[in-house]
DNA sequence: TCTGGGGTCCTGTGCCGC
DNA sequence: TCTGGCGGCACAGGACCC
C-alpha cells in the first residue's frame, strides 16, 4: 500500500504556527515579488481567493476581510519541511519526498490495521511536534493514494485527515465522485480534450479504452490510467534529491531591452546557479540560456528565445559558467526587443568525484581553488559578497518582499520570544 | 503601475552515420 | 559511387507537478 502525506496549506500553517493568534483568520501566502497567491488557509480559500492569481487583483478583498498577507519565506517553509520529514522517516524507512510538503511511503509487510494505527500516529505527531497539521491518503497505488488524501482533506470531520481506499468498491465510489481535473496527472490540456468527448469524472475517464488514452495522452496517461484501475506503475523513488538540472530564473521589475542589461543578469544567474551545483557537489555540462518577452502584455508580439550547448568539458565554476552562458546570450539576443524574463538552466549534472579530465581543463585546479575561497568568503561575510566583473556592483536583488516573516527556525537573531 | 520559481518527463523533428 | 531506410542523438517545446 501506498501513502500519500500531504501537509495542509502548508506555507499558510507555517506562518501560523509562530503566530497562533492568526488561527480562524484568513491567510494568503504570495509569490517572489509578492507576485501571485500561492498559499492560502481555508478561511482565505472560502472567501473565494484563487490559486496562482495576482495579488493586486484581490489587494481590495484583502483589506475588506482583514487578510493577513505574508512575502514568501522559503529558509522558514524549507526548514519546517525538513521537520515534518524527518518525523516521517521515524515511522516507516520508504519514504519519497515528493515536494516541500508532500511524501509518499510505501507499507509492505504491514496488516492493514497497523498501518492504520501508524498513519493516525503519524498525524498526531506531526501536528504535536511541529504545529504542521497534515493529511493521509492510503490506496494500492500512489495515484490513488492521491485520491484519498483529497477526500482526508475534503472531509476531514469526518475522516479525522485519514482516508484509505482499500477496497473496489471504495476505489470506483471515489473516482465517480471526483472531478477530471482534480485527478493527479490532468492538466489543463487534457481536461479539455477529456471534456470534449464526455469524460467528466475519474470514473469515466477508467471506462475509455486503452488505446485512446495512449494515443491522445501518451504513455504518462496509460500509466495513470492503470494506476486508478489499481495496478501500480509508479514506484517509490528513494534518494531522489540529486537533481537532474537546476535552474536561475527571473522576471525583471521593468522590461530590458539593452545586451549589457542582461550579460548582467544572466551572469548572476551563472553565477547563483553554479553555486547551487557546488553545493550539491556537482558539475554540470550543457547550458541552456533563455529571454522571453512578458506573456501578460495586450499585444501579439510574443517571443521566447532560447539555446541550449554542451561545454567541452564539466565543470562548476562561476566563471567558465558565465561566459558561456554570455556566449549563448549573444548568439539569441536580438536588438530593439524587450525582454521580461530570464533564465539560465544547468544540465548534464554529473558528481564531482566522477570528473572527467580532459584536454581544456588544464586550469581545472586553479578555478576549483578560487571557487572555495569565494564560496568561504560568501560564507563568512554575507551571500553573494564576492562579483564577477560583468555583474552590477552595486545591485542588490530587487525583490519586492514587503510582508516577510520572521526566520524563527533558522537564525537565532529572529527567534520566537515568549514575553 | 503591479501576473513566481523550480523541477520532471515525453515527443516531434532534423541531422548524422551506417 | 549513389541512394533510401533506419536507429541514435541532440534539441526544442509542450505538458504536467508543487
Amino acid at each position: 500500500m501506498f501513502a500519500l502525506i500531504d501537509c495542509n496549506n502548508f506555507y499558510a500553517s507555517c506562518e501560523r504556527v509562530f503566530q497562533p493568534d492568526l488561527i480562524d483568520k484568513p491567510i494568503v501566502v504570495l509569490s517572489n515579488n509578492d507576485g501571485c497567491v500561492i498559499a492560502r488557509s481555508n478561511e482565505a480559500k472560502s472567501l473565494g481567493i484563487p490559486m496562482g492569481t495576482p495579488a493586486f487583483k484581490y489587494k481590495k478583498i484583502f483589506e475588506e476581510n482583514k487578510v493577513e498577507v505574508f512575502s514568501s519565506n522559503f529558509k522558514l517553509y524549507g526548514d519546517m519541511s525538513n521537520r515534518v520529514m524527518s518525523i516521517i522517516s521515524r515511522f516507516i524507512p520508504d519514504v519519497e519526498i515528493y515536494s516541500i510538503d508532500e511524501a509518499f511511503l510505501k507499507f509492505d509487510g504491514f496488516s492493514e490495521d497497523t498501518i492504520d494505527q501508524k498513519c493516525r500516529e503519524i498525524i498526531e505527531t506531526v501536528l504535536k511536534w511541529t504545529g504542521i497539521p497534515v493529511s493521509i491518503g492510503l490506496a494500492p497505488t500512489k495515484s490513488l493514494a492521491k485520491v484519498a488524501n483529497r477526500i482526508a482533506k475534503k472531509y476531514s470531520n469526518e475522516t479525522n485527515s485519514f482516508h484509505s481506499i482499500n477496497n473496489n468498491s471504495k476505489r470506483i465510489k471515489s473516482l465517480k465522485n471526483i472531478n477530471i481535473k482534480d485527478i493527479w496527472g490532468i492538466g489543463f490540456q487534457n481536461e479539455k480534450k477529456l471534456l470534449k468527448i464526455g469524460v467528466k469524472s475519474g470514473f469515466d475517464f477508467v471506462s475509455l479504452p486503452d488505446q485512446w488514452v495512449k494515443k491522445n495522452m501518451s504513455i504518462i496517461g496509460l500509466k495513470l490510467k492503470k494506476e486508478l484501475e489499481g495496478i501500480s506503475t509508479l514506484s517509490i523513488e528513494e534518494g531522489k534529491n540529486n537533481k537532474k538540472s537546476i535552474a536561475t530564473t527571473r522576471s525583471f521589475e521593468a522590461e530590458i531591452s539593452s545586451l549589457d542589461d542582461l550579460i548582467e543578469r544572466i551572469t548572476t544567474f551563472a553565477v547563483v546557479g553554479s553555486k547551487k551545483l557546488r553545493r550539491q557537489n556537482s558539475e554540470c555540462s550543457i547550458i541552456s540560456v533563455y529571454i522571453r518577452s512578458n506573456p501578460f502584455k495586450d499585444n501579439n508580439d510574443k517571443y521566447h528565445f532560447s539555446l541550449t550547448g554542451a561545454l567541452p568539458f564539466s565543470t562548476n565554476s562561476s566563471i567558465e559558467i558565465s561566459k558561456f552562458a554570455i556566449k549563448l546570450l549573444k548568439k539569441i539576443y536580438s536588438k530593439g526587443r524587450v525582454y521580461k524574463k530570464a533564465g539560465i538552466i544547468l544540465m548534464g549534472l554529473t558528481p564531482e568525484s566522477n570528473h572527467q579530465f580532459s584536454f581544456f581543463d588544464k586550469n581545472i585546479e586553479k578555478q576549483k581553488k578560487l571557487m572555495k575561497s569565494i564560496d568561504g568568503i560568501d560564507n563568512k561575510y554575507g551571500q553573494y559578497k564576492v562579483r564577477l566583473a560583468s555583474q552590477d556592483q552595486k545591485r542588490i536583488w530587487k525583490m519586492n518582499r514587503q510582508k516577510l516573516s520572521r526566520n524563527y527556525t533558522t537564525n537565532i537573531e529572529e527567534i520566537l520570544i515568549v514575553k
